[in-house]
DNA sequence: TGACAAGCGGAGGTTCATCCTCCGCCTGGT
DNA sequence: ACCAGGCGGAGGATGAACCTCCGCTTGTCA
């Protein structure tokens, strides 16, 4: 670090808004072309990095360490750390296009005439990505890595979210004192059935999201009404801010 | 280690702890007072530990350190570790009795003349003892400590669960594809909820756990059919064998 | 009251996991 | 054929948790 090198590869992580540089809005994965490009062999070894992080965060969470990666792909951890200095730029690099990828989901669930069908289809296509990548569901329940790009999505996600339960709830689909912020808890819930029956049986949480959404119907006249409120906002901050990445280490 | 002075304060003979040691079921926190009793300040000492490590059980789980009990205790690292040679002794000491309280719990359920409501006190009051203790939710669910103990409630539990649900269902109260196991993912997803909003929210949890038994509930004819049988014994065991307590460091 | 077994404290050795650097050797590309 | 760019991976740095050890203190009992 104390070499001043400008030239140097990797831009600076801090902040990615930055002003001149022409990195933007380029798909995950590729790099500032206009930089003089990798030698074929150094991008080939990007690319394996990429892959098998990829493959770890999904199956074991944001918390494998690069060491553990370097050894899946077969390289030395020096070649790691060369192309990404830390654990947050391969999330940044790996993630950003998964987290839209949410987004996208809710906007569709949006746009669904039956809000009902909107909302049970938001809760299984967020859910089977969550089941099938751990390291996203992370990021989107609050780990460390990733908290400024989760946070920018959830505030794409809410109003599209309220209106969909504003919508189900006219239609008379769905119970009347549900809240937006009851669909992070579930996500929560059902990530917990995930992460618990882990390698055993992958679609278990499909029972009990069914559960989850039949509590969720309106029905008869006998529902029972919801003791205590939802988290409103703060609350669910600070519950995002608090949650520590299971088995990860320090928050460093 | 070099030192090999047998003459050094241990006699030959260190009498081993004989056969018939007279330690058997006396209730939790009590010693075997046949042996020589501790000398007063030690057992005053002693009983400080056990409160500190029952607080801080309850408050951030299993994994809390000994030396970190020693310290809020206001004692030496040498003095908990003289008492308790390690942390599953302290949980051995701190939770037999807390364990079959919860089968209590099933007992009394099962029997309550209404099954529907002995469900719903179940789900509840164990709720409450997993809220307001993060050890014993963490023993009850699969943590590394207490597994044998934990697995004997589990057994003494399961019978009755399984008369509760065939009850309820028999009264047509619960919905007919409800399956013992249910009981415990229903848990694994109210612990996640509890720690979510852990220090935010203490209470939280009684509002899922109402969508969730309103989901239990038969009603309409329209219920949607559960996707996926629940997890089985060997299943469920496997889930728990896994299962690592957050934040904990190895097994050891 | 004095002697001493029992108890105490907590510094510090040990182990372990993770992070990350550094430098001698290798190789793709011109 | 040259060499900037790339590579490997041993190993130093750090920090958490564990647990021991021994000189000092204190309750107990005669």
């Amino acid at each position: 670090m104390t070499s001043p090198s400008p030239a140097a590869g990797a831009p600076p992580a801090t902040s990615p808004p930055a002003a001149g540089q022409p990195a933007a809005d380029r798909p995950a994965g590729e790099r500032p072309a206009a930089e003089r490009p990798l030698r074929r062999d150094a991008e080939r070894n990007r690319q394996r990095i990429l892959t098998v992080a990829r493959e770890l965060f999904a199956e074991r969470g944001l918390e494998v360490t690069l060491d553990d990666i370097a050894d899946h792909a077969d390289l030395g951890v020096g070649t790691v750390y060369r192309r990404f200095a830390n654990r947050e730029q391969l999330v940044g690099a790996l993630f950003e296009e998964r987290i839209d990828q949410i987004v996208t989901y809710a906007e569709q669930a949006a746009r669904q005439a039956d809000p009902w069908l909107g909302l049970v289809g938001f809760l299984t296509v967020t859910s089977e990505a969550f089941a099938g990548d751990r390291g996203l569901h992370e990021i989107m329940v609050g780990s460390n890595y990733g908290r400024d790009r989760a946070a920018q999505a959830r505030e794409r996600i809410g109003p599209l979210v309220v209106d969909l339960l504003a919508r189900a709830r006219a239609t008379g689909q769905l119970r009347a004192d549900v809240e937006p912020n009851d669909i992070a808890m579930i996500q929560v819930m059902i990530g917990a059935v995930v992460e618990y029956s882990q390698g055993i049986r992958p679609d278990l949480w499909r029972r009990y999201i069914t559960v989850i959404l039949d509590g969720l119907r309106a029905f008869r006249d006998d529902a029972t009404p919801l003791p205590e409120p939802a988290l409103d906002e703060s609350g669910i901050d600070e519950a995002m801010r608090r949650w520590r990445t299971p088995t990860a280490g320090r928050a460093r």
